[in-house]
DNA sequence: TTACTAATGC
């Protein structure tokens, strides 16, 4: 039999014809084809079914060597089953004990890192000092990452100095042990000590800075450092759009292509990431034409990540089409980015039908897929559907609903009106609601006007968060629609006690690929000054021609308060929706993305501009989609 | 057949 065909089976049922006739010509009963046999199948297969038939093959081998028995073990390593990796070591230990070596271990120690399980990666630590192995070079790094996964640096250390020659990915190991115990000054002093770095050294250093958002630091050493690979640049542009540095990250992508170096497939994914945040939607088409000329448009993640980000641009009609474009293999991700986009712009049936047909395309379901269809029932206001649905998950998919599901669950209830079955479902959940649960409850009460409720809520509430701004804005706003004048005003003046902390709201634009960002309140710059100058034609022409009547009156506006300053008057949407009028140069359509959720006064206004400029505004905030037009929004005033 | 770095959905 030729090993060579080895290479070309990609899949479980091939492999198996393979070892079929393997057994037909009697040749299983070579170790070293049966070996190479079991190693393909453990590690080159990418099916968990493969690992545990190899697990299977191991147990029926005649005399399984040690290579077999690494095989397993490596193939487990890497899996989503760790613990089988552990399981097949102790039937080592007892089949096989002399034979273990430095390949058993430090896949052994890998598995153990993977579980974060310091009492297993302690035994085998035992096992490599019994055999001399702990000071290998390849056992010792993997003990001293193991060590750092279980977030034992002291340990790390230990076994580290023990190491006769500690090479670089030694080294290195020891500098992520420091970063993960966010022992920054610890991190900085192996680096200085290291006597040899490669890129990796720079990578990780990049990486440890800007998790802790740490820019001028990671910006130093990207700029000192020899070599920049295809990782530095990802880790930069990743780590900018984590922390929502968008227009730098933006920045980062440019200069990549300025110098000529081809981006990788993980810098795509990380500068569509901060379009998505940022609604930048020319930047991402821009983006999007590039994946399609490097060829990299066969990657799923990468296919993923635009249809994210087309989704949060607004234009789920594009994401739609890459999923149904897309050449590799739609992952559990990719249904649920595209029942998700769908459902943020209220399209709740067609993300339900798009549910429905992912449960027949064989993709394995998960909490996350069921999070997505049960916000897309509450958004369409599909309640019988949700409610069969979330009943079907445990019982049919044996998926334990965690507190966004039931936290999903109350907002459907919610949203249709239906307080009283949200109430009882929430004071009949298995597991304790949590703060979000009863805002949810409370924000219901304040938009159908329950105050009877509102107050059994609100006390709850007072218990788990009680210096909550936005909680008692909702009270305060129920007790003024109730009329209770007096008791709207006694929250309020608790507010001012407490000096209550304000969230900063911010709206961004995107004019010519350029990402602008408004925050209430400031003015001092020429593109501010510019939105101001606009935004006060804008509001006396409304007024005249479209009956605008500003809300402040008792009401307080925000959910989560922007600066009070001016009232309503210049909040960031508005600002920035002028800055887009001024700036389209009478082009039809503005697109807004605000981080909180858009107020009622700032709703009214968009609707009222939509009409009275006959053009369209597409914002998005935080919860949804809202399409402005003709004077009405696709959210029909519910969000 | 082994060790150290970056990735998509709520």
């Amino acid at each position: 039999m030729n090993l060579s065909l080895l290479s070309s089976c990609k899949s479980l049922r091939s492999l198996q014809q393979l070892q079929a006739h393997a057994t037909k010509s009697s040749l299983d009963a070579d170790p070293l084809i049966a070996g190479k046999l079991l190693l393909h199948c453990a590690v080159h297969i990418s099916d968990a079914r493969a690992h545990d038939y190899a697990e299977r093959l191991l147990r029926h081998a005649p005399n399984p060597d040690a290579f077999m028995y690494n095989a397993v073990i490596r193939g487990f390593s890497d899996s989503d089953a760790p613990h089988s990796s552990i399981s097949t070591f102790a039937l080592m230990l007892k089949n096989l004990s002399s034979q273990i070596d430095s390949f058993t271990l430090a896949f052994s120690l890998k598995s153990a890192a993977n579980l974060r399980c310091l009492r297993t990666g302690s035994q085998l630590h035992c096992q490599a000092l019994l055999r001399g192995l702990d000071i290998h070079i390849f056992v010792g790094t993997t003990l001293i990452s193991m060590y750092a996964e279980c977030g034992r640096v002291e340990f790390a250390r230990d076994v580290f100095d023990e190491i006769p020659e500690p090479n670089t990915v030694t080294w290195n190991a020891l500098l992520t042990a420091f970063f993960r115990r966010g022992d920054v000054g610890g991190a900085e002093r192996v680096f200085a000590a290291m006597p040899a770095k490669s890129p990796t050294s720079y990578n990780l250093m990049l990486g440890g800075y800007t998790k802790l958002g740490e820019f001028a630091l990671a910006g130093k050493v990207f700029d000192e450092m020899p070599l920049k690979d295809e990782v530095s640049w990802s880790t930069m542009i990743l780590g900018l759009a984590q922390h929502g540095w968008f227009e730098e990250a933006f920045g980062y992508f440019r200069r990549l292509r300025g110098v000529g170096t081809r981006p990788n497939e993980v810098s795509l994914t990380g500068v569509l990431s901060a379009c998505a945040q940022a609604g930048a939607l020319e930047f991402a088409k821009m983006v999007h034409c590039f994946v399609e000329k490097v060829g990299l448009i066969w990657i799923t993640p990468v296919n993923n990540a635009l249809m994210d980000t087309y989704s949060k641009c607004g234009s789920v009609d594009m994401s739609r089409l890459v999923f149904e474009r897309m050449t590799g293999k739609r992952s559990i991700v990719s249904w649920t980015t595209l029942i998700t986009g769908l459902a943020m712009q209220g399209h709740g049936e067609e993300a339900l039908a798009l549910f429905l047909e992912m449960e027949g395309s064989g993709v394995e379901l998960d909490g996350t897929a069921f999070v997505a269809l049960l916000y897309a029932c509450a958004h369409a206001g599909l309640v019988e559907e949700g409610s069969e649905m979330f009943d079907k998950m445990s019982k049919l998919y044996r998926l334990n609903p965690e507190i966004e599901h039931y936290g999903c669950m109350v907002d459907l209830y919610s949203r249709a009106g239906q307080l009283t079955r949200a109430y009882d479902f929430v004071t009949q959940m298995p597991i304790p609601p949590n703060d979000i649960i009863w805002r949810t409850l409370l924000g219901a009460c304040s938009f159908h006007g329950n105050v009877q409720l509102a107050e059994k809520v609100k006390d709850k509430l007072s218990e788990m968060d009680p210096n909550n701004r936005g909680d008692r804005v909702l009270l305060s706003n129920i007790y003024a629609v109730a009329g209770k004048w007096r008791d709207a005003a006694a929250v309020r003046r608790s507010m001012a006690e407490l000096k209550l902390r304000k969230s900063p709201g911010w709206s961004r634009i995107e004019v010519d690929k350029m990402v602008y960002t408004f925050v209430a309140g400031v003015r001092e710059d020429g593109v501010t000054r510019e939105a101001y100058e606009k935004l006060g034609e804008v509001m006396s022409r409304i007024r005249v021609e479209g009956g605008y009547v500003p809300e402040v009156a008792i009401v307080l506006h925000d959910v989560e308060e922007e600066e009070k300053e001016g009232a309503v008057a210049a909040h960031s949407e508005k600002l920035a929706v002028a800055f887009g009028m001024a700036r389209s140069g009478g082009g039809r359509r503005v697109r807004v993305v605000k981080n909180l959720r858009v107020c009622r006064d700032c709703h009214n206004v968009m609707k009222l501009i939509s009409k009275v400029y006959d053009m369209e505004i597409v914002m998005r905030d935080r919860s949804r989609f809202h399409y402005f037009k003709n004077g009405n929004c696709s959210c029909k005033d519910y969000w």
